[in-house]
DNA sequence: GTCAATGATCGCAATATTGCGATATAAACT
DNA sequence: AGTTTATATCGCAATATTGCGATCATTGAC
């Protein structure tokens, strides 16, 4: 009834997919790209660069803690957003080891 | 009002988050999983290896072939399923590149 | 033609995501 | 304490996703 079976998957298989997450919505790909090109960290600046609303940009942003792959630095009254590089390489790794597979033409 | 606003970003946000669609739900991760070890490639045995209802299966492969990774030969009664080399080596590239980005580790 | 097998699609319910205005919170400054 | 600034959270509406039973469509075998 439109629960998600995460229990039915390998931990792996989750862990993926939820690293994939932080790369699912193009917003939080251009806030990625952002941080990592250091054009923009604070979330003020984001909001700016970004053409959405604070509150919604806050939400993207939730989620990719929520997910690891950035940490938040409080520098009152603002908050630096940057890349937390172990779960970088986590996604780097866990994405490498299933895209470097050889993939091979035939099929059946 | 809810609308996913991808007409903000660039088209090249907008189809690495679509390619990001494809890992984000451990059943894909699962089917691409087994698609690349050629431990099953055909709906049925996907269903059978899967916990998940046929129509379930079916529809994630639909989501799949829209994003252009998988492509489905028919080879009545059956359709094989397999990885669409261009589209996976394009999702290589899209992930390499952004994930290889050298991370730093201070911020602001 | 009918039948069985396989997969796609429909229709529905439950839940998740996206977006935003409004409000709450926290800290620095007066 | 009150004000300002920056961010988080709430509450809501719209839409998307997930899942499945039931049904439809196609093909091969009879």
């Amino acid at each position: 009834m439109g629960v998600s079976r995460t229990e039915i998957f390998s931990e792996q298989q989750n862990r993926l997919a939820d690293l994939a997450k932080a790369f699912a919505h193009p917003a939080r790909v251009a806030i990625l790209q952002m941080l990592m090109a250091k054009k923009a960290c604070v979330c003020g600046d984001l909001v700016g660069e970004l053409g959405l609303a604070q509150a919604t940009v806050s939400q993207h942003l939730k989620e990719l803690k929520r997910i690891g792959i950035i940490q938040g630095e409080i520098n009152p009254p603002r908050v630096c957003y940057c890349i937390n590089p172990p779960v970088w390489e986590e996604a780097k790794q866990a994405f490498g080891a299933l895209l470097d597979t050889r993939v091979e033409v035939s099929c059946c």
